[in-house]
DNA sequence: TGGTTGGTTCTGTACTTGCAGAACAAAAAG
DNA sequence: CTTTTTGTTCTGCAAGTACAGAACCAACCA
C-alpha cells in the first residue's frame, strides 16, 4: 500500500507519461495512464487520480473517457457505493497496441495507383515506388504474422 | 511528361498528403512528398512544387528542409545552373520507414521497472503488466527480424 | 554596378490544443 | 426538500502550430 507515492515512483510515471504522450495521446492521458498502472492497489477512484495527479477534474474526467473509450482503462465498482474504482486493462491496452501495429495503411494501394497513373519513361522512379509499395505490404503481413504467432503462444501457456 | 497534372492525379496527391499528415507531419510536408511522386519527370524545381501545390514559397522550404532532414528527399543540379531539382529519395523513404517500424520504445523496460517498484500483493496486475512488457519486446523483436528478412530478399534478387 | 534568380529566415496571424475553473447534473444522504 | 458526493460539460484562455508574406541574402548576370 502507498508503495506508489515515492519520489521514484513519481519519476515512473512522469517519465511514462511521456512516452505515452509521444505514442499521440494528451500529455493527461498519459499521466493518468501511468499513475494506474503504479497504482497500490491497482484501482484508484477520480479524485485520488486527481489528487495524485494535481491536476483539474476536468481533465482527469477527458482522460478517462478517452481510455475507457479504447478500452485501456474500465472501473469496478462496490456493491451500495457510487464511486467507480478506475484501473488499469491490460488486455484492452495489448489489442489496442496491436491495432496500432498493424497500420493497415492506404499507402501501399495508393502508391500502386501513383505508378499506374505515371508514364513509362522514367522505370527506374516506377520500380522504386513499387518496391517501397511493397516494403510497407511486406511488413504489414509480417507483423500481422507476428500478432498471430504471439496469440498462438499465449493460447498453448494457457 | 505533365501527366501529373490531371484532375485524378491531383486528388492522388491531396489523399497521399493526408496520410502522410496522419502519420504526424505538416500538412505542407506530406503534399509536397505526394507532389514528388507523381511528378514525370520525377524531379521538380522549387518554384514548380511552389506553383503545383499553391503553397507560400516558406512553407515549400520548411517542408523541403524537413523532408531532406530525414533524407526522405534530396536534389541533383545540373551543370552551370545554380537552380536545384529535387527528388524523392526513396531508399531513404524506406529507411525512415524502418526506423519508425522498430520502435525500440522504452516501454517494455518501464514496465518492468514498474513492476519492480511494486508490492507482491497484487500477483495477477503485476503478472498482466509484465505480459504487457513481454508483448511489446516479442514484436519488436519480430519487426527487427522481419526487416532483416526484408533485406535479405532484396540482397538475394540483386 | 545594379538587377535577377533561387532559396532562407523573420514576423505576424489564424487556427488548434489542452487544460483550468466554474457551472451543471444526477444520485444519494440527511 | 436541501446538501453532499461523484462526476460531466461548458467557457475562456495560454501556449503551440502551420503557414503567408515580406524582408533578406548569396550567387550569378548584364
Amino acid at each position: 500500500m502507498k508503495t506508489d507515492t515515492s519520489r521514484y515512483v513519481k519519476e515512473l510515471v512522469e517519465t511514462i507519461g511521456v512516452v505515452v504522450e509521444k505514442a499521440g495521446f494528451q500529455p493527461a492521458v498519459g499521466r493518468v495512464l501511468a499513475c494506474l498502472m503504479v497504482s497500490d492497489p491497482p484501482y484508484k477512484t477520480f479524485d485520488e487520480i486527481q489528487r495524485y495527479l494535481g491536476i483539474s477534474k476536468s481533465a482527469v474526467s477527458n482522460a478517462l473517457n478517452a481510455l475507457m473509450s479504447r478500452e485501456m482503462v474500465d472501473y469496478i465498482t462496490k456493491p451500495g457505493v457510487r464511486r467507480r474504482y478506475f484501473q488499469l486493462a491490460t488486455a484492452g491496452m495489448i489489442s489496442q497496441m496491436k491495432k496500432r501495429l498493424s497500420l493497415h495503411s492506404a499507402m501501399p494501394e495508393l502508391l500502386r495507383a501513383v505508378v499506374e497513373a505515371r508514364s513509362n519513361k522514367y522505370p527506374k522512379f516506377n520500380r522504386s515506388l513499387l518496391e517501397t509499395s511493397e516494403f510497407l505490404s511486406f511488413m504489414e503481413k509480417e507483423i500481422s504474422g507476428a500478432i498471430d504467432k504471439w496469440e498462438a503462444l499465449k493460447a498453448k501457456k494457457l
